[in-house]
DNA sequence: TCATCACATCAAATAATTTTGATTTATTGT
DNA sequence: ACAATAAATCAAAATTATTTGATGTGATGA
């Protein structure tokens, strides 16, 4: 079973890892090839690989397969979307309930 | 040494954890009493104040000290902060880098 | 078809995070 | 000053996340 919290920990896993940070600013400069990644990162193939299901998991970044090369590049629509849930997230409920707690 | 990175991810650190997106939530109704998280959480005294550190360190939530209870609400502030962050993050360059690699 | 390349996946090892229970610190009321 | 309470801190245990090296898979070109 997966809870909206749970899906909603996947959209920001992408960001709360400095590995994933870096990874992003270079997709920042546009779109990128893993091979590209790799040697830009110092960091191994398959932990590369690791880190880029994260990210795509996220819906932050997008892959797409040029024959054997895999593109990465941040999607428009899912930065979008953890623009959104964020404003959510950090925006008080319109109905405020008072804490009933501590003599308050 | 604490780069760029590290900084960036302990924001979203308050945001890729199921537990601590519970608290936010709680949150959102106004601001609560570390009493009344617990109790609503169903999670140690110990594990809550774990979280609730990393939740203030991530700026994103304020504690305010009522004698000896602790009270915790959404940082308006920090919010802005990480959303402002947020949208840096997922926005390209406008300088936009060719690619070299893969032949193309 | 065969060898090679790019990348994904797996299992094991390592590292980081989280929980738990005990202790400490600060505050309150007696 | 003392006992009681709220919550922070600590160390150990439990759980997750990440890295590493080996192997698998699909695409390419000879």
């Amino acid at each position: 079973m997966t809870t909206v919290h749970e899906k909603q920990a996947k959209v920001f896993k992408a960001f709360c890892d400095e590995r994933r940070l870096r990874i992003l600013e270079l997709l920042r400069g546009g779109e990128k090839c893993a091979c590209v990644l790799i040697e830009q990162m110092n960091i191994g193939q398959s932990a590369l690989s690791y880190h880029m299901k994260i990210l795509v998991e996220s819906g932050v970044v997008e892959s797409r397969q040029e024959g054997k090369w895999t593109h990465y590049k941040i999607s428009e629509k899912g930065g979008a979307q953890a623009l959104k849930l964020l404003k959510v997230l950090v925006t008080p409920n319109a109905a405020q309930e008072k804490s009933s707690c501590c003599g308050k």
